[in-house]
DNA sequence: GATGAATGAGAGTTCATTCAT
DNA sequence: TATGAATGAACTCTCATTCAT
C-alpha cells in the first residue's frame, strides 16, 4: 500500500506523503482514533521524522485540514463561470462540489466531520469556507429573484442549503451507486424547485402562537 | 457545576444521572475523546458505579443513543395532532423538532454527529429514526397533493433534509435573535414548497455535459 | 447449579455453603483469578455476608486449606490399620489418598497447587500435612527393613514417595479414564520394587565426580 | 537490586533484561500475581518499553516459558554423553536436571507450577519437555534390560517421576546440608531399581478389594 | 441475619512525544 | 536528512472491601 519505500526526498515531497496519509487516516478514523504510529508507518517514514516536519498530532491535522479546504475551494471556482446565469452558476458549483468530495471522500471527510467534531481552533477555517459557499448562494438567490426582500429569510435559505449539500456530500460517499450528478441532481430539483414556490409568492405563514 | 453530591440513591435515578452527564460529555467531545472518568466526576459518582450499572463505555454510548432517540421522537410526535391538516402537521413537526433540538444540544449531537461517526451498529437506531421522519413528511405531502408519485430519491431527500435542518439548527442557536420558531418556517417553505413542486413533476433538467 | 436460595439459615450451615463455593472457584481458578463476587454468588449469598462471616478473602482462603487439609488427613487415617503389614498400610494409604483426592479435585487443587503458590503463610498447614506424611512413610520403610541404615537416604526416600503421590494425584484428576486405583498401583509398584530393590542391596554408586 | 540503569541499549539485551525480571517476578509471585509494573522496574525500563518488544502479558509468559525450557533441556542434554553407558547417562541427566534446577529456581518455578495452572496453552509445552525426558530415560532402561515390554503406563511413571524429582530438588534447597548430588542419588537408586524391577515384572500385587 | 449502594486502588494497555545518534 | 530507543501520562476496566439500612 502506501508508498515505495525511498529514502532521501526533498522535503516538500515528503511533506505531502505525510499529509496524503494522515489525510486518509483521520478522515478514516476520526481525529482520536488516528495514531501517530499507523499514520507514520503508512506514509512510509520514521515517527520522528512526522514530528520534525509537522511539529505535533494537532498541527498535522490542522495542515490536512487547511489544505483539503483550500483544494476543494478551488475545485469549486474552477467549475463557475460567473458569465452565465444564476441557476446554470448553481448547478455548475453543485457537480463540482459533489465531483471533488467523491473524488476525496477522506479529505471531505476532514472538513465535513473530522474539524468539527475536534474544537474551535479546526472549525475556523472550515468556517471561512462555507462562510463564502454562503455568500455565494446569497448572492445566485438575489440574481435569480431581483426583487426579492432579503436579509434573513434569504440567509436562512442559503445555510439551509448549504447544509443539505454538505449532508448530501456524506451521504454520497458512503452509499454505493450514488454518483456525483445524481446527488447535484437531487438537490437542484430540490432547491431550484422550493425556491421557485418561495419566489413566487407561494409563503407558508405559520399560525399565531 | 455537576448535581449535588448526594448518597445512597436508588439505582434508577443514579442511572440516569449517569446518563445525563454521559450525553453531555460524549455530545460536547465525541465518543473517542470522552473518558469514562470526566463522565464519572460529572454524574457525581465512582468510576465503578458507572460499570458497574452500564457495563462499558460503549454499553454506556449505546444507552445514550436509545435515551435521546427515544426522546426526540416522543417530544416530535407529542408536538403533532394527527387529525390537523397535513401542512399544520408539519409546521408542528418542525417546530417540535427545532425546539427539542435547541433545549437539547448535546443530546442532538449525540444523536446526529456521534453517533454515525461511531460505527454502523450506532448509526442504524439513527438511520431508523430518521426514516420514520421522511415517511412521515412524504405522507403528509402526498395527503396534501394526492395523485401525485411518490417514493422516488426517499433516501437522498431524507439526507438533505436533516443536513438543512441541522444547518438550520446550528444557525438558529448561534446568530442572535433566530428562534426555533424561525428557523422552523424557513425550512417549512423551502420544504413544503420544494416537495410540492418536486411532486407536481417541476424538474429543473440539467445541462447535457 | 449452587444450593437453592434459602433465607435464614443458621450461621454454620451458612459458612459451609460459603467454603464449598470458595473451595470450587479457588480450587479452579486459583487464589488471584477467583474473585469475590463470585464465590458470593456461587454460595447464593450477598458478598457482604461472606466478609461478615469470614472477614477476608485471605482468611477465607486460609479457611478452605485448613477445612481441606483436615478432612483428607482424616480420610488417609482412616484408611489405615496400623496392625497390618508395611506393605498393606502403605497400600491402603495410597488407595485412600488417591480415592479422597479424587472425590475431591478442588480441595486437593487448593491444597497442591494453590496453597503452595500464595506465599508462606498458607503453606504452613500444608507442610505440616506433608510432614506428616512423610514421617508415616520414612516409618514403614524402617518397619520394612528393620536393618537398614536410616538418616538422610530414607528422609530422601520418603520425599520422592510424597511428591510423586502429589504429583499423581493432579494428574489422575486431570486425566479422564485414570481411577484411584489404578493410580495408587502405578505408586505402589514402583515405590515397592523400587525400595525391593534398594533393601536387597542393590545400590548404584555414583561415579567420583 | 535489578541491574544497573543503562540507557540506550540495543534491542536484544533489552529483551533479555526483560525476560530475566519476568522469570524472576512470574516464578516467585505466579501468572495472575506479577504485575507488568513490577516486571518493568525490576527490568529497569518503563512499561510501554515492555509492551513495545513483547506485546502483552500472555506473550511475555509464553516466551519466558519456551526460554527456560530451552534452557533446561540444552542444559540437560550438555549433561550428557550418548557414548556412555545408560545408567551413567542417566545418572548425568539427572544430575544436569538438579543443578540447573538448583541454579534457575525461578526459571524451574515457571515451569513446572506456573505454566501448568495457566491454561492448556502453556502446558503443552511443558508436557513435551517432560514427554522427552520420559522417553529418554525409558530408552534408557530398555538398552540396560533388553527384552522387557515397556511402554506400559509411561505417562503415570512420568508424572510420578517429575513429582519425586520436583520434591527432591525443593527439599535439596531447603535442607541445609543436602546437595543437588545428594538428591540426584537417591532418585538415581529409586528409578534405577524401581523402573529395573517393573520391566523385569516384579509387580506388587493388590489385595482384592 | 442480610443486602443494595458505593468506592480507593490498581490492573493491563496505548499514545503522543522526545532523546541520542 | 533520518531513525531506533525510550517514556510520562492517560485510558478502559476490575477487584476487595465497606457503609447505611
Amino acid at each position: 500500500m502506501g508508498s515505495v519505500k525511498t529514502k532521501r526526498m526533498p522535503r516538500a515531497v515528503r511533506e505531502q506523503q505525510m499529509l496524503d496519509a494522515a489525510v486518509q487516516i483521520f478522515g478514516r478514523r476520526g481525529y482520536m482514533a488516528a495514531s501517530m504510529d499507523d499514520i507514520a508507518e503508512l506514509a512510509g517514514v520514521s515517527k520522528p521524522l512526522v514530528y520534525l516536519y509537522l511539529n505535533s498530532k494537532d498541527e498535522l491535522f490542522s495542515a490536512c485540514v487547511r489544505r483539503e479546504a483550500r483544494a476543494l475551494i478551488a475545485a469549486v471556482r474552477a467549475g463557475i463561470d460567473p458569465a452565465l446565469p444564476p441557476d446554470r452558476q448553481l448547478w455548475d458549483g453543485l457537480l463540482a462540489f459533489f465531483t471533488h468530495t467523491a473524488d476525496h471522500p477522506d479529505g471531505w471527510s476532514v472538513l465535513h466531520v473530522q474539524a468539527r467534531t475536534h474544537g474551535d481552533a479546526f472549525a475556523a477555517e472550515v468556517t471561512a469556507m462555507r462562510a463564502e459557499a454562503v455568500v455565494f448562494v446569497t448572492r445566485l438567490i438575489a440574481e435569480a429573484a431581483p426583487g426579492a426582500h432579503a436579509g434573513r429569510d434569504v440567509a436562512g435559505l442559503a445555510e439551509a442549503l448549504v447544509g443539505a449539500a454538505e449532508s448530501l456530500a456524506a451521504w454520497a460517499n458512503t452509499t454505493p451507486g450514488v454518483t456525483a450528478r445524481q446527488a447535484a441532481a437531487t438537490l437542484m430539483n430540490f432547491a431550484w424547485a422550493g425556491l421557485g414556490g418561495l419566489l413566487e409568492g407561494r409563503l407558508w405563514s405559520p399560525p399565531r402562537a
